[in-house]
DNA sequence: GAGATGTCTAT
DNA sequence: CTATAGACATCTCT
C-alpha cells in the first residue's frame, strides 16, 4: 500500500497550553473521517482483505499530529449513530439529498473506533444526538471547569462554541489545509461573534443540512438585521419592520427560519456516558493496537503512533530504555575464556550469528534470498544474562579446542540460550558440525503463537513493536564509546586483534545488540504468550517440534536423479506435441501458458462464448474450459489443457531437479510460523504439494525414494482426520457412533441423508455428502455446494437441510464457534492455539463472512495440525528411545513419511501407529493408514 | 527489476 | 459465494 499522501496540517499549536492547565481536544470524527475520506485516494489505501483505509489512514494520521503539536491533556472522539436524531424526527427533510455514502467509506468509521480504543481514547456517541451536540457538551464541561479546548471538526455549527479559551480548528480543503478561530477569527470570517452563528446560519440557512433559509438573503444581510435587532428572536418579532424584497422574503420564511433555530441550537447539557475527567490522555494499548495496524497494514503510522506517545510520555515503559548500553564485545581465543565466562552465569544466554553477506550484492532478489538462506555463519554472539561482556566466537578461526567448548556449550540442554529462529540458527550451525540444544525461549515461535495472523516476525520488527526501541547498534553505544567512535573516524571500537575475518565490526556489533535485546524481548513476549495461555504450547510443542523439523530438514528425502530426469524428458515431449496439436487447430503458434493471449485466441479468433469474468478479462481456468468444451467440443481446448497438465508437471519435476542437493537427496525447509491456522508450510521446495490425483502425478512420486542404507519408505496417514475432530468439537452423536463402529463415514452420513441403507448408497451420494462434509468444515454455502456439484441451488439448499437434519450437533457447533469467536475475539484450538479474527465484528460484509468462515475452519484445521504435531514429537522420542535407525523425513498436513532401516519396519511400523493413535484423546478413534515400498508412491496405500 | 495476476498443486 | 498453503510464467509498472 502506497502511504506517500501524507496529510500535513500547516498548523501552528492553537494556543500554548497554560501551564499545569487542562486542555481538551475535541474531535467531530464524522465530518473529519469524510474530509480524511476525500484527502486521499481509497486506491492506494486498500489492505489485501479489501478494506479500503485511506480515511482511518487520514484520520489517525491527524489525530497523532494533533496530539503532538497540540499536546492537549484530555482527548475525545464524538461520533454520529446511524439511528434518526431528534433534528430528524422534528424536520423530516433533515440533512435530506445527501449523497450516498461511496462505497469505499464503509467500515472505515468501525476502523476509526477500534483506532481510538487502542490508544485508550474513547470514542462518544449518545442516542438521538449528532456528535457535534457532544462536542458542544464536552466544550460547555470544559468551560465549567476553566479548561482550554480545541474543537477539530468540519461542521460549522461548531463556530457558536468558540471562546477566548475555545478555539475551533476547521478544515479548509480535505484535512490538509486548517483554519484556526478564536472569537476574532469567527466574527471577522462571519461578521457576527460566534454566540450569534446559529442566529446568521438561521437566516442564511444551511444546505448540507438541507435546511433553506430567507431568500436573497445573505451573510451580509443577515448580520447586519442581527447587529440592528440582536438576535434573530428579535428580528422575527419585528420582522414587519424590515422593507424591500427581503423584508418580504424574510416575512414568508418565518416558519423556515423558526426550525433553523431549534435545528442549530446545538444540546449543550447532554448526559455523557464518559466523564470528562475519563477523556485523560493515556498510553495505548499495545496489545491491541499490533494486531489492528496489522490489519490495516499501517506501519509507518504504527511507528509514528509509539514515538508519539513515546514522545508525550518520556517517563512511561514505551520509550526506549535508553539507559541500556552494548557491552563491549570481546572476541576470544581460548576455550578456557569461553567456559570460565559461560560458567559464569545461570541464566539464559542471548545468542546471535554473524552471517556471510556477501550474497546481498547480487542484482535480483531472488538471487538475494537464495543466498541469504545459503549464507553461512561466520561467528557466534553470546550475550549472558546482565553480562558486562558479549563474547564473539568466530568460527572460521577457532582452534579445535575452543570450538569443541562451544560445540558442548550448544549442544548441552541444561545451558538455557534465548534465541530468535531456532530452527534456522541450527541448520546454520549443523553445517559448521554444530548442533544447538536447550532453547529456553524461541521469539520467532513466541511472536507467532501471540499474532499468528502476522505476516513477519523479523526480529527488529518484533522489537519495534513490542520493547519500542531500535536494533541500531549507533542507539545503544556508552557516551565514551560513541565519542570515541566519532573521534576516530568510527573504527576504534576494537583493537586490531578483536577483528573477526569476514566479519565488519558493524556486523559484530550487531550481532551483539540482537544477543542483547533477546533478554527483553524474550520477557515481554514470555508474558504474553503466558497471558493467551499458550506458554505449554511453546515449551512442550513448538520449540521441541522445532528441533525435530530441523532433523528433517537436514535429513532430507532421497530422491533418483534418474527418475526424475526420464520424467522431465517424457513431460517435454508431451508439451511439445500438445502444443502442436494446439497450434494446428488455430491455425498459428500462441503462448499457450500466457491467460492474455489465449483470450484473443479463445474469445476473439475462435469466437468462444464468454467465461467467467478476473480483474484483467476473462478466465482460461480449467473450470472454465471445460465448460467451454462442454458447450463448444472445440478441439484447441482440449490439447491447451493436455498442454496445461503437462507444463504444471513438468515444472514440478524441473524444480525438484534443481532442488536435489550434493548428497541426492531434497531438503525442504519447514515455515513453522506461516500458516495462521498453526498448519507447517513447506519450501524451496515445497513438498507437500506434490501431486497425487493423476496417474502421471503419481509418477513423480515414485521418484522420492528410499535412500542408501535404509530399506524402505514408510507413510501414515490420518484418515479423515478434521471430519473426526468436528465429530469431537460438536459432541454429535450420530456422526460420533460412525466413527467408533468404523464404517465408511461418506455411506455412513449418504445413507441418513438420503434415507436409503448403507449399502445402497452409490457412487454420486457418496461424493456428493463427502463434497459437502468437506465444504462445512471450510464454511460452503449452498450457493457453492451447487456450483461444485453442478446441482441446482435449490437441491444444494435441500441436501444441506437434510444434513443438518441428521446431524444437528454439528450445526449448532458449527454456529456457536463463530459465535464464541465473535465474543472472544478468538477461536482456539484442542490445545489452545489462538486465533484472532478482528473482522467478526467489521461492518463490511464480505471481510465479516471471511472471518467467519475463517472462526469456522481455524479450530479444526488447527486441532488437526496440533494433533499431528503432537504424534510427530512422540514418534520422534519413540524412535530414539528404541535406539531405531529409522527417521522421519516429511509431514504433509496429515501425513507422515519415515524412512525405515533394515530389520525395523514392524517395530516402527507399530511405534508409528500407536504414536499417532496416542496423540489425542477424542471421542472417536484416531485411524491411521500405513504404506510401506520403495518409493514415496509405492509407500501409498 | 519488482510486484501483481492468473493458474495450479497439495491437505 | 470453500479453509490453509507455495511455485511459476507472464505481464505491467517503474
Amino acid at each position: 500500500m502506497s502511504q506517500q499522501s501524507e496529510a500535513s496540517p500547516e498548523t501552528a499549536p492553537a494556543a500554548a497550553s497554560s501551564s499545569g492547565g487542562e486542555k481538551l481536544l475535541i474531535i467531530d470524527g464524522h465530518s473529519m473521517a469524510f474530509r480524511a475520506f476525500y484527502a486521499l485516494p481509497p486506491e492506494s489505501f486498500l489492505t489485501d482483505s479489501g478494506q479500503y483505509t485511506n480515511a482511518v489512514h487520514g484520520f489517525t494520521n491527524m489525530l497523532l499530529k494533533l496530539i503532538r503539536e497540540e499536546e492537549p491533556t484530555h482527548v475525545a472522539l464524538a461520533f454520529d449513530l446511524d439511528t434518526p436524531t431528534f433534528r430528524h424526527t422534528s424536520y423530516d427533510e433533515y440533512k435530506a439529498g445527501r449523497a450516498k455514502t461511496p462505497e469505499e467509506f464503509r467500515g472505515q468509521i468501525a476502523l476509526i473506533k477500534q483506532v481510538a480504543a487502542a490508544m485508550n481514547i474513547p470514542a462518544i456517541t449518545v442516542e438521538g444526538y449528532e456528535a457535534d451536540d457532544i462536542v458542544a457538551t464536552c466544550t460547555t464541561l470544559a468551560e465549567q471547569a476553566g479548561w482550554e479546548t480545541l474543537i477539530v471538526s468540519g461542521d460549522r455549527d461548531a463556530l457558536q462554541l468558540v471562546t477566548e479559551r475555545t478555539t475551533l480548528m476547521y478544515p479548509t480543503s480535505g484535512i490538509s489545509k486548517v483554519t484556526l478561530l478564536d472569537p476574532a477569527g469567527v466574527e471577522a470570517k462571519y461578521l457576527v461573534p460566534p454566540a450569534k452563528y446559529p442566529d446568521l446560519a438561521a437566516l442564511v440557512g444551511e444546505s448540507a443540512d438541507n435546511l433553506p433559509g430567507v431568500p436573497k438573503v445573505g451573510p451580509k444581510t443577515a448580520a447586519k438585521w442581527i447587529d440592528q435587532y440582536g438576535s434573530t428572536r428579535e428580528i422575527i418579532a419585528h420582522a414587519d419592520q424590515i422593507g424591500g424584497k427581503v423584508g418580504e422574503n424574510l416575512r414568508a420564511a418565518l416558519d423556515d427560519v423558526e426550525r433553523n433555530l431549534e435545528l442549530n441550537r446545538l444540546v449543550q447539557d447532554l448526559d455523557l456516558p464518559v466523564a470528562l475527567q475519563d477523556t485523560a490522555l493515556t498510553l495505548p494499548d499495545r496489545d491491541a493496537v499490533e494486531p489492528l495496524f496489522d490489519a490495516l497494514q499501517f506501519n509507518q503510522i504504527r511507528e509514528r503512533l509509539f514515538e508519539t506517545f513515546a514522545q508525550r510520555f518520556p517517563e512511561a515503559e514505551i520509550a526506549a530504555e535508553p539507559t541500556e548500553e552494548l557491552p563491549p564485545l570481546r572476541v576470544l581465543s581460548e576455550a578456557a575464556e569461553l567456559t570460565e565466562a559461560l560458567d559464569a552465569t545461570e541464566g539464559p544466554v542471548g545468542v546471535a550469528l554473524c552471517l556471510d553477506r556477501s550474497g546481498e550484492g547480487l542484482s535480483t532478489k531472488s538471487q538475494r534470498d537464495e543466498a541469504a538462506r545459503v549464507a553461512e555463519a561466520l561467528a557466534v554472539v553470546l550475550v549472558p544474562e546482565g553480562s558486562a561482556e558479549a563474547l564473539v566466537i568466530s568460527l572460521l578461526e577457532a582452534d579445535s579446542a575452543l570450538e569443541t567448548a562451544l560445540g558442548e556449550w550448544m549442544a548441552e540442554a541444561g545451558r538455557p540460550k534465548l534465541i530468535h529462529d531456532l530452527k534456522d540458527a541450527g541448520r546454520r550451525l549443523a553445517r559448521r558440525g554444530l548442533r544447538l540444544a536447550g532453547a529456553a525461549e524461541d521469539t520467532l515461535i513466541s511472536g507467532y503463537l501471540i499474532q499468528p495472523d502476522r505476516r513477519s516476525f523479523a526480529f527488529a520488527d518484533l522489537v519495534t513493536q513490542y520493547l519500542g526501541a531500535s536494533t541500531e547498534p549507533g542507539d545503544y553505544l556508552s557516551e565514551s564509546a560513541a565519542a570515541e567512535v566519532e573521534s576516530s573516524g568510527g573504527d576504534t571500537l576494537f583493537s586490531a586483534q578483536d577483528a573477526v575475518s569476514g566479519v565488519s565490526r558493524a556486523d559484530l556489533e550487531a550481532a551483539a545488540v540482537h544477543g542483547m535485546l533477546l533478554h527483553r524481548l524474550s520477557a515481554v513476549l514470555r508474558e504474553q504468550v503466558a497471558g493467551r495461555d499458550a506458554s505449554a504450547l511453546l515449551h512442550d510443542l513448538e520449540i521441541p517440534l522445532a528441533e525435530v523439523l530441523l532433523q528433517m530438514e537436514l535429513t532430507g528425502i532421497a530422491v533418483s536423479r534418474e527418475r526424475l530426469e526420464a520424467l522431465d524428458a517424457e513431460f517435454e515431449e508431451s508439451i511439445r506435441a500438445s502444443a502442436e496439436a494446439a497450434y494446428a487447430a488455430v491455425g498459428h503458434e500462441v503462448n499457450l501458458g500466457s491467460p492474455k493471449q489465449l483470450q484473443t485466441v479463445l474469445f476473439d479468433e475462435l469466437g468462444l462464448p464468454k467465461t467467467r469474468k478476473t480483474k484483467t478479462g476473462y478466465s482460461t481456468d480449467v473450470e472454465s474450459l471445460q465448460d467451454l468444451l462442454v458447450k463448444t467440443q472445440n478441439e484447441f481446448l482440449v490439447h491447451l489443457m493436455a498442454h496445461r497438465d503437462a507444463t504444471k508437471l513438468r515444472q514440478t519435476v524441473t524444480g525438484l531437479r534443481g532442488a536435489v542437493d550434493d548428497d541426492g537427496r531434497i531438503h525442504t525447509t519447514y515455515a513453522q510460523t506461516v500458516a495462521a491456522t498453526g498448519r507447517l508450510s513447506s519450501l524451496h521446495p515445497n513438498l507437500q504439494n506434490i501431486p497425487v490425483r493423476t496417474a502421471a502425478g503419481r509418477r513423480i512420486r515414485d521418484a522420492f525414494v528410499v535412500g542408501e542404507g535404509h530399506e524402505e519408505l514408510l507413510t501414515a496417514d490420518y484418515s479423515q482426520i478434521e471430519m473426526r475432530i468436528m465429530a469431537h468439537l460438536s459432541g454429535d452423536q450420530a456422526l460420533i457412533d460412525a466413527f467408533r463402529a468404523g464404517e465408511d463415514l461418506h455411506s455412513f452420513v449418504g445413507a441418513r441423508v438420503f434415507g436409503v441403507g448403507t449399502e445402497e448408497v452409490s457412487t454420486e451420494m457418496r461424493s456428493k455428502v463427502k463434497a459437502m462434509s468437506y465444504g462445512l468444515v471450510y464454511g460452503l454455502s449452498s450457493f457453492g455446494l451447487s456450483k461444485q456439484l453442478g446441482i441446482g441451488v435449490d437441491e444444494a439448499r435441500d441436501l444441506m437441510n437434510e444434513y443438518f437434519q441428521r446431524f444437528g450437533a454439528v450445526r449448532d457447533y458449527l454456529r456457536e464457534v463463530v459465535e464464541q469467536a465473535r465474543t472472544d475475539g478468538y477461536t482456539s484450538t484442542l490445545y489452545g492455539r489462538r486465533r484472532y479474527l478482528p473482522d467478526l465484528t467489521s461492518d463490511n460484509r464480505q471481510l465479516r463472512q471471511m472471518a467467519e468462515r475463517a472462526a469456522l475452519n481455524a479450530p479444526i484445521q488447527g486441532s488437526a495440525a496440533d494433533i499431528i504435531k503432537r504424534a510427530m514429537l512422540d514418534v520422534d522420542a519413540a524412535l530414539r528411545e528404541a535406539g531405531h535407525d529409522s527417521r522421519m523425513l516429511l509431514q504433509v498436513h496429515d501425513e507422515l513419511v519415515l524412512e525405515v532401516a533394515s530389520g525395523e519396519r514392524e517395530a516402527v511400523e507399530q511405534l508409528v501407529v500407536e504414536r499417532m493413535r496416542a496423540a489425542a484423546e477424542l471421542s472417536v478413534p484416531l485411524d491411521v493408514h500405513v504404506g510401506v515400498g520403495a518409493s514415496w508412491h509405492e509407500a501409498a496405500h
